[in-house]
DNA sequence: CTTATGTCAGTTGAACTGAGATCT
DNA sequence: CAGATCTCAGTTTAACTGACATAA
């Protein structure tokens, strides 16, 4: 007797909702257990990447970047400051900012990530043909392209 | 001047597992919105359509066939039963067990819930035409069967 | 006066853990 | 005895709200 009987019912399986929710827990416990191997999460690789692609910013500009919320931002930048990744000083042009800069270490502490961050997808993707692996981008890019998530970045 | 000039980074915007996120999180909001109409979350859904499609269970089984967690379970039959919508019995055979029934007040409010819950869907998938939502279906289908998600059911 | 910014202190819901009592 | 079941009491993390002081 096999010991797990019970499959889900076929018309919940095939609910697009919750096959997207499936699916991104799997992707998203993928990429958190790399990413632990270095003590970071998801959010110190968003961030780090935001700077290393547009350049230095502040808060509020990097948590339209990508995503992340300005309050839960602060703690974020706290812990990349302690790593050593970022540097954290006020905008002598607006005083109410701060200008948040890559530093060197926080650079090469990114490109170790995106490793991390790669070959999770690869093994995310991997049970599907290169061809598909594009077309379920180009899809879901279409999907969250045409609604407003709630905060500003899909 | 555009109030919002702060587009995610290129890099951010491809990652697969991220893009997964982002749709999952509309997905999730579309659904939950609707369902909040009728006083109902998305694990009373799923809980109706198992006991609709494969008949009485126990809770054991429900959380298989569902995927929430047994200790969860509880308190999502608590509300069914509050409501009517199952009958929660002990198990002549099985004296651990509780033997969960769909009752007629059940069976009609998942009519409404599933009325709501394909709503959603279609509101989510609207972007696509016909031809990629089943390639998406398709996709994500093939994607999670070969990933072995940490409880049990995708 | 309105709006944006950085910060802090919360809340809510989901996912998960651990343990205990009961039963097979 | 090991193992399953139901229940409860927690933890953790993500996502989000509200408020405040400061400054544009």
């Amino acid at each position: 007797m096999s010991p797990s009987p019970d499959p889900a019912p076929v018309r919940l399986r095939t609910v697009p909702s919750r096959l997207l929710a499936g699916a991104a827990a799997v992707a998203d416990r993928l990429v958190s257990e790399r990413l632990a191997a270095e003590g970071a999460r998801k959010w110190h690789f968003a961030v780090l990447v935001a700077l290393a692609e547009a350049g230095a910013a502040s808060q509020a500009g990097l948590s339209r970047r990508t995503g992340i919320y300005r309050s839960d931002m602060v703690a974020v930048l706290n812990e990349l400051a302690d790593a050593g990744c970022i540097r954290r000083e006020p905008d002598p042009a607006d005083r109410r900012r701060n200008v948040i800069t890559l530093t060197p270490t926080g650079r090469r502490h990114l490109e170790r990530l995106d490793t991390l961050v790669t070959e999770a997808q690869r093994e995310l993707l991997a049970p599907l043909t290169p061809g598909q692996q594009d077309d379920l981008v180009r899809l879901l890019i279409a999907l969250t392209e045409h609604h407003r998530p709630p905060h500003g970045a899909p």
